[in-house]
Formats: C-alpha cells, structure tokens, sequence
RNA sequence: GCCGCGGUGGCGGAACUGGCAUACGCGCAUGGCUUAGGACCAUGUUCCGAAAGGAUUGAGAGUUCGAAUCUCUCCCGCGGCACCA
C-alpha cells in the first residue's frame, strides 16, 4: 500500500487547477451567482498567519461546497497594500515601498495557493496599483462634489510613533490601533469624510440586515449612538446692559436688512432701542454722522453699540471722542478701504484713511465683538483680522442668511446681543430642575465670556490645567470631577426664569452635542457628583427614588408639568422649551494622513481659486518617488517636500497652485474593493453596471469582528454613497455577516513573536499538508469561538485523511454493486448533516459527522459500493480538496472532483428504521426499548410494561399519567 | 458603570423547535504488534460506588410528566463602549 505523500499530490493538483483555471468565476453562465468574499490580506513582510488561514478556509469550503451545488461562485482575492509597515520598512532597510510590496505579494500568494484556495486569480487587484486608486481617489471627488469632503481645521487624535493623524474608529482605549502608542491631541488642518451625514442611513440599513449576526449590528449601533433630545437655549443675563443703539450702514435705511426684525427681538425682550436714521446714507461722511449720533442719541455704560458696515466706523470714532459704552458689536466693518466686489466707495476710504485712535477706543468699552461673514461680497475678511488685532479681540466668522449680513433677519447677531448657551439634552422633562450650567473648556463661550467675568485668572489657570491632560486621564471614569465658576456670568433657566450660575467643567465635551449641558444634579449622577462637590443647589423634579434619580417617574415643582410623568412631558417640554433634535456620538471621518504610502488626495490649492478638485480627467494622481519618506512629525506629508510634483498650475485659472500633500488612510482602497472584483480591468468606470449587477451585493462575508466600527462601518458608507450617486446598484453591500474567532496559541495567549508560541501555517503545510491544517483550523470549534491551537489535537485529523487514504486504495479493487444498509444509513445521514452544516458555517460538525462516516465504512469496508464511496469523497472535497481529487482520479475519473454535482440524500435512508424508545417513569429512565419506527403508542406500551425493570418500578404503584413522544419516548407519571 | 456573548468530562467541544447529556476528536489507561516511534490495531474512559444504585451541564430558586435548553436572582469569564448630557 502506498504512503500519502501530501506534498507530491498537493502541489500537483495546485498546479493542475491554476493551469486548467477550474475556480474561475463566469460573467455569463446561467447559473445562480454566488458572492462569497473574504477580507483580503496586507501583504506584509512577515507573511500571511493563522489569522488569515481561519476565514479563507472558511470561504474556500464554503466556496466549494456552492460550486458543487450547481451556482456560479465568485471568490475573489486581492491585495490591500497601502499603509504604514511598507512605509516603515522602506525608512528602516531603504527599499521602495513599492518594491517590497511587489515581493511579499509574491511571497502571499504562493501562500495561498498552498494552502489550496480557490480564488478567482484572474480577478486579482491591488489597491497600490494607479488603475485601481485611480478610482478611489475619484471616489474621493464624488464625495468633494456632493459637499461630504471636507477641510477644517480641529482638533483630532495625533498618534506621535506613526506621525499621523488619525480618525476616531482607530482610537482603542486611547491608543493607537496600530501601534499601540497613547493618542494625543493636536490642532490640525485635516480632511474630513462627513460620515455623519449618513448616521440615519447607517443606522437605517441595518434593520435590513437581517443576516447579520446581532452582535455586530448592536457594536455599529451603539458607535453611531443615536439619541434624541431637545436642543434648548438658556439665555445669558448681563444686568447692566438696558439698551441698544444700531448704527446702519452706507446706502441704507433703519428699516432696510435685519435691523427691524432686530429691534423687535430686542424691545421683546425688555430693551430700549435706538435706530438713528443717519445723514446723507448714499454719500455718507463719518464725521457728520458721527456728530449727528452724539446730538441725536443716549450713549452711557449700560449701551451697547451695535454696528453694520460703515456703522462701524461712526462707533469707532464715538469712542475715540470719548463717549463710554457697555460693548461695541462691530458686523462686517471695513477698515482697509479695500472691496471684494472692486466697486469704488471714495467716501468710505477716505473715512479708513483718516485712521483711528485705537488705544482710547479700547479703554471706551468693556468688550468688542467682531462679526465677519464667510459668504461677504463687500468687506474682505481681511479687515476684520484687522480689526481684531487693534481692538484685542478674536473676529467671529460665520455665515450670514444673506451675503454681507443683509438678510431679512440674521440670528448670528441677534446671538452676539444676547449671548446665550445652547445645550443639548435628552432629558427636557428635568429643565425646572437644572440649577446650574456646564460647558467645556474649549467652548467658544469661555473665550467671550472670560473677559467680563470676575474670576479670569482662575479661569485661565484652569483651561491650563486642563490641556496638560491628556484625553485618557480626562476621560477615565473614575476622576473626581474639577471645575471653576464663571463669576459674574448668569445663564438664565428659560423653565424657572431664575439666574444660575456658569461653570467650567471637563466633564462636558465639546465633541458631543453643543458643548454645554444644563446641569440637573437630582436626576443626573454627574451632576450630582459635582454639585455636592461645589455646594451647588439639587433640586428634585422628578418623583422616583433616591437621588439622584435618573428614570421615569412623575414630575414635581415643575410648574403646569406637574403630575405629568417623564415620557409624557418629554416630547412637550422639548416643543416649548427648544427644539426636538438627534443627537450623534458618531464624528466625521479624519480622512487625511500625514504619510507616503498612500493614496494621493486628489486636491489643488490654489490661491485665487481656494481649494480646487483635480479634473477627472487627470486621475489618477500618481505617488511620486521620494528620496526620503520619513514622516516630518510637523503635521506636513513627506510628499510636501517634492517641489516638481507640490506645485502644479491651477486647474481653473491655470495661475500657481499647489498639491495637496496628505494622502488617504488604510481604510480608503478597501472601502469599495469588493465592487472592483466584478469587474477589475474596467478602465472607464470603477465597474460597469451591468456586471454590479450580475454579482453585487457580496452574499457572505468572511471577517473578523476587530473590523465591525472600521472597515465594516466604512464601506457600508462608501457603499450607500455611491449607491446615492447611482453608481452601484446595491444599497447594501453585504447581505450576510460571517464573523470568526481569534486562533490563540496553545497556552490561550495570542500568537506574537514576543511569547514565542506562535504556529506558522506553513511549517503545518510542509509537515501535514494543506488538506490536515485545513480540517485542523476548522474542526477546532464553532466558526465564531475563540479557539485555541492544539498540536496533538491535529493527529487527529491526520489520522482521519490517513485512514481515508488507506481505505481509498482498498476501495479502488474489492466492491460490491450495493452498499449494505447500515452503510446506506449512515451515509444518507451524514449527506444531509455535511449539506447543513456547512449552509450554516458549522465546519466543525460537518467534520465529526464525516470522523463517523468512515468509522462506520471501516467497520462495513466489504460492503461500499463504489457509488457510497464516491459521495463520501464529495462530501470531504471541499474540506480536503487535494487527497479527494488524487483518490477520485484514482477510481478513473478524468474531470476534477470539484466540479462534481454535490451527492443528494434519500430522506428513505437518512431516517432510522428501528427507534431507541426510552421508557421513563415519572420523568427517571428506567429502560430504553428497540422498536419499529413509527410504532404506535399502544405497541410501545405493551412492550413497556413487560419490561423487568419497569415491572420493578411498577409494583404498588397506580398510572396517572401516560406522555407519548413518537419515536422518542414513552413516560409514566406514577403515583 | 452600560450593552452584548458565554460558563457542559482531564482538554477542544456535541446535543435540531424542552425528550437517552457528554457525539466527534485529543489525552489517559490496559492489552496486542513492533529493534524503535507524536506509528498502527483492540478495549475502556463524566463522577461516586465492588455492585445494586445514585449524583451531574457555574450557584440557587421556579415552570414542566420531563430542563444544558424556558423564567428569575446571584457568581465568574470574554468582547465592545465608556463623564455621550
């Protein structure tokens, strides 16, 4: 008898299926299509590992198995070749990244096909290659042009190994999820994905997933963190403010713009206001104008002047001639004489060119506000920076209704007037009890309202504390709570009307909601915590239980609410007191990376035009070569230092402009890459429709659960964008979800080169062979556990493909035509168990129930006909595909086994003929019995009762009961 | 703290909608074969007990003729989120 030689027979069937492409997938054949994906491999230098080997294998079974069912199955393989190791590995040894990439692809995919999986080669991608993120980078544009492409500039996670920025999903635990460094925090120019646009429908979609295991879709729920509230408004009281004096502009009116809607909102409020209708508005001259306020207006410490355009100038010199006033709120106020619609206004230059005074002006006022608009067609934002340097202040951008503030109505300044704290909360029905606001150190309010506050030097040594911390110690949970009083600044409870004061905590984060909350200590634990810190006032509005009582219950001291419970008063008090609102814990996606090896973003900067999307017709923009691709770990890509390719012509203006130099994350090229599969030469689109819609969407995905707020995450938003843009025909890319426990080392530790317990996959292969480590990696547990390795636990399955082989070679001479009936039993029984089990990714069942099969076909070898034999090796050949396609060969047949029709049960087999009945009584198995399937009750009975043992048990006892269980068991309730 | 998943022999794990708990494999034991073997073959192997019999699915209660499976309380382990208002 020969010996299985796994590494003659596996290689030469690898090479015989390459040559004959037996796995490739058809774009035409009639058959149902089959969309089976794996998440394809970094190819790194350290080779592919048990991690990868656990899904393929999963996938190529499953792959396997729906091929042999009559469906057209595509599985596809490719590479995800951007990222840092290329890169580090380039800056440690020198060698391009490109060329290393090249290398270990090579290396990967020998790999693979030694292991005997069955990709569709032909369909092999690269996201490094320029014809693939030729098209993510105009995926990029598609989201630049709908507005969902993004540069700001914010505060964002910094990991300073890696020398990037990163996005908040690459945050674990406060460290990066790479390298496992502690993240800081750093102020940055970066681009941003707005993910957030696509919360609801991220959240949406997966109520449709409902092949999805829910553990999956409850950890994207829950990152997306959707609640609803009610955005609330709590005015900020400033006592010694009683009037307002508007000065308009040049060619305007005081009931032209926003200044009647203005003037309204501010007597409504109890104000005293004034609009002076100025002299010669269509030629006007500061200093007539100013000399008619000074006759014609009040102007004491409790006015504040309000300003718009050339008012501004006239409320300038007010002070310069001495006259003092509570603040000066300055809208869009020319001061360079300069206009962006390059109009001549003489008298307005001439009044800037007189210059002012701006040292007595700032001792006229305690405070100036600096409004400019980001939209002005009039006043450069220039002349507010200036303005701001003079007077000391930071000028505020915004956005106004109407271009240069000349809507009907224009909150923003209406908010610059009567300051207040817009709060989100999920808990309106509370508000009587809100005693006190919170709002974070890095609101823009503790910035404005620091200057008039009693206690700036307190304030200022606490936001200094505050940034020395990082975001890990000021995030722990169990820190006791700091915070400092703005004095002298009162918010007011829009519910109670009472004054209360302001504080600032780090316990509010500006990244969620407003930055503000309204802080109820009798029905918040945080607030409670920091109220009884501080002394400040609990108040209980609602009945419950001990406070701080956070639940439901009726309300109390709450006004025309009261008796109300919570969730009747919720949506009411969220209708009357603010606005109803969704709240997000889900940020924008930090989209840019401070590194070489990467895709391009494809971005012109130009200094006329601003920022500018590169033509599509230009795409792809290619990597340049670098000399050196050290990160500057100054915020700036090494790709900044190439000067040929930074500087390129506009491509609007065709004036100088530059390139942008951050290239896309690691996550970008894999967030479509299953779309590119079905049609991977496609140079014209990034796949044609038609073939979308031939495969599309993926029907099983093979993956990990590390990648459920990551990868998967983001390609479901790449995916429902694109889907938006009409450019796939799937909403949804993934219909199923199959997610896989982590291999552990023998001693349930993770594999790392560190412990040394690491088994490499190819070592197995050289020593067992493919088709062992195969059976091995599936047979350790169910697909989703955590299992650990075992080395003597894969004899057992070498043992099982040993006693295979030897059987095989008994089998090819001594047969019978038919299979004997306990053979034909079996054999039926396990059809249908493999069949199941493997539709349900139940690998390891699937394996024992075949471990049976042949123990049985060892007890019964003179009685297989050559017909069982052969089903069995179906059965195993998509477990095993080497040893099966060697032994079917062997029986003398020409074709490959894998494209065999998968053996059909006879359900007249696959059921017992003879039924073990248990016999109980009063629910205690005192015998069991042989019967005929399908035995009646009365037959069972009869035979019961003769029974010695059930006799025994029988005796002075009286049947009160009798349950009946067809072809299972009979039991006897006694008494 | 919140959310989710899990706890079955010495070990990995089986047990479909409640119906013989411990399939299959590892390990172990005994015997055989062998110069030898992480080889092969046979038998046994949840625990207590010589046996009859009894106990047993993290602990405790409940529902049921009958519970690993359903319900409640608690303990332990794993994963995710984490001052998210």
């Amino acid at each position: 008898m020969t010996k299985y030689d796994h590494k003659a027979i596996e290689k030469k069937w690898q090479d015989k299926w390459e040559k004959d492409e037996v796995y490739k997938a058809s774009d035409t054949s009639k058959k149902d299509k089959k969309y089976v994906l794996i998440e394809f491999p970094y190819p790194s230098g350290e080779g592919l590992h048990m991690g990868h080997l656990r899904p393929y294998t999963a996938g190529d079974v499953y792959s396997r198995f729906y091929r042999m069912q009559e469906h057209e199955v595509l599985y596809p393989i490719g590479w995800d070749a951007f990222g840092l190791p290329a890169e580090n590995f380039a800056l440690k040894k020198g060698v391009h990244p490109k060329i290393s990439t090249v290398k270990n692809i090579e290396n990967a995919k020998k790999q693979l096909q030694s292991w005997g999986m069955s990709f569709d080669w032909s369909r092999e991608i690269n996201t490094t290659d320029p014809e693939y993120y030729k098209w993510t980078q105009w995926i990029f544009l598609q989201f630049f042009k709908a507005g969902l492409a993004y540069e700001a500039t914010g505060l964002i996670n910094w990991c300073p190994k890696d020398k990037t920025g990163l996005a908040n999903e690459e945050v674990i635990d406060g460290c990066c999820e790479r390298c496992g460094t502690k993240v800081e925090k750093k102020e940055m120019r970066q681009w941003y994905l707005k993910i957030t646009a696509y919360a609801e429908k991220l959240l949406a979609g997966l109520k449709d997933l409902t092949e999805w295991p829910e553990a999956v879709k409850l950890q994207q729920e829950n990152w997306i963190g959707r609640s609803e509230g009610a955005e609330i408004e709590f005015p900020i009281a400033n006592p010694r403010v009683k009037r307002y004096v508007i000065l308009h502009g040049r060619a305007s009116k005081p009931k032209d713009n926003s200044y009647p809607w203005l003037k309204k909102e501010l007597e409504d409020r109890g104000f005293e206001v004034e609009i002076p209708e100025m002299p010669n508005p269509g030629e006007p001259n500061d200093l007539e104008q100013t000399d008619f306020v000074e006759k014609n207006c009040k102007l004491d410490e409790s006015t504040v002047v309000v300003s718009h355009s050339f008012g501004g100038i006239v409320a300038l010199r007010l002070l310069e001639r001495g006259h003092k006033v509570h603040g000066v709120v300055l809208v869009s106020t020319p001061t360079t004489g300069k206009f962006l619609d390059k109009k001549a206004r003489p008298t307005v230059s001439e009044a800037v060119r007189r210059g002012f005074d701006y040292k007595k002006i700032r001792q006229n006022s305690d405070y100036f506000k600096i409004l400019v608009d980001s939209s002005d067609t009039v006043v450069p934002m220039e002349d507010g920076k200036v303005l701001g340097k003079n007077l000391d202040s930071y000028p505020q951008t915004v956005q106004a209704l109407k271009p240069h503030f000349q809507g009907k109505e224009e909150p923003a300044i209406l908010e610059t007037l009567l300051p207040y704290m817009k709060i989100f909360t999920t808990r309106p029905d509370t508000i009587f009890g809100a005693t006190y606001m919170v709002i974070a150190p890095e609101h823009p309010l503790v910035q404005s309202r620091m200057s008039i506050s009693e206690n700036f030097s307190d304030i200022a040594k606490y936001l200094e504390e505050v940034k020395k911390k990082d975001e890990i110690t000021r995030t722990a949970v169990n820190r006791e709570k700091t915070g400092v009083e703005l004095k002298g600044v009162k918010a007011i409870n829009p519910a109670t009307k009472e004054e209360i004061p302001v504080w600032v905590a780090d316990y509010a984060l500006m990244g969620y909601g407003t930055g503000a909350i309204m802080a109820v200590p009798a029905h918040d634990e945080r607030d409670f915590e920091f109220a009884k810190k501080y002394n400040l006032p609990i108040r209980e509005v609602v009945k419950g239980g001990e406070l701080p009582f956070v639940g439901n219950g009726k309300l109390v001291d709450s006004g025309e609410y009261n008796g109300m419970t919570s969730e009747e008063a919720i949506p009411k008090m969220a209708k009357e007191f603010g606005v109803p609102k969704v709240q997000y814990k889900l940020r924008d996606w930090v989209f840019s990376r401070q590194r070489y090896w990467g895709e391009p973003i494809p971005i012109i900067h130009c200094e006329n035009c601003g920022v500018v999307a590169v033509p599509e017709k230009d795409l792809p923009v290619t990597l340049p070569e670098v000399e050196r691709y050290e990160p500057t770990g100054t915020g700036e890509s090494p790709l900044a230092a190439i000067k040929e390719w930074v500087n390129v012509k506009c491509p609007e203006c065709e004036g100088p402009a530059k390139r942008e130099t951050n290239t896309m994350p690691q996550w970008a090229g894999s967030s479509w890459y299953w779309l590119r599969y079905t049609d991977p030469q496609n140079g014209k689109e990034l796949a044609s429709k038609k073939l979308l819609k031939r495969w599309t969407p993926v029907d099983v995905y093979f993956g990990g659960m590390e990648h459920t707020t990551l990868h998967l995450l983001y390609s479901r938003f790449w995916n429902l964008f694109l889907y938006d843009q009409k450019v796939v025909t799937a909403q949804e890319p993934y219909m199923k979800r199959v997610p896989h426990g982590i291999v552990l080392a023998a001693d349930g530790e993770k594999m790392s080169k560190s412990r040394g317990n690491v088994v490499n996959p190819d070592e197995i292969v050289e020593k067992f062979g493919a088709d062992v480590l195969r059976m091995y990696e599936m047979f350790l547990g169910p697909h989703a556990d955590t299992v650990s390795w075992n080395d003597k636990g894969i004899m057992g399955v070498k043992r099982f493909l040993d006693k295979t082989w030897n059987l095989g070679q008994v089998l090819v001479e001594h047969q019978v035509e038919e299979s004997s009936q306990e053979v034909l039993q079996v054999l039926n029984k396990t059809i249908k168990k493999v069949t199941s089990d493997i539709e349900n990714y139940r690998f390891n069942t699937a394996i024992s129930a075949l471990m049976i099969l042949l123990n049985a076909f060892e007890r019964q070898k003179t009685n297989i006909s050559k017909l069982s034999w052969e089903d069995f090796l179906k059965l195993l050949a998509p477990l095993a595909p080497h040893i099966t396609e060697e032994l079917w060969h062997g029986l003398g047949h020409e074709g490959s086994i894998h494209k065999e029709a998968w053996p059909k049960y006879d359900e007249k087999f696959a059921q017992d003929t003879k039924v073990i009945f248990v016999v109980q009584i009063s629910g205690r198995v005192r015998a069991t019995l042989e019967m005929d399937a399908g035995s009646s009750q009365e037959d069972v009975k009869q035979k019961a009762l003769a029974d010695e043992n059930v006799k025994k048990y029988l005796t002075d006892k009286e049947i009160i009961k009798e349950i009946f269980v067809q072809d299972k068991l009979i039991n006897f309730v006694v008494k």
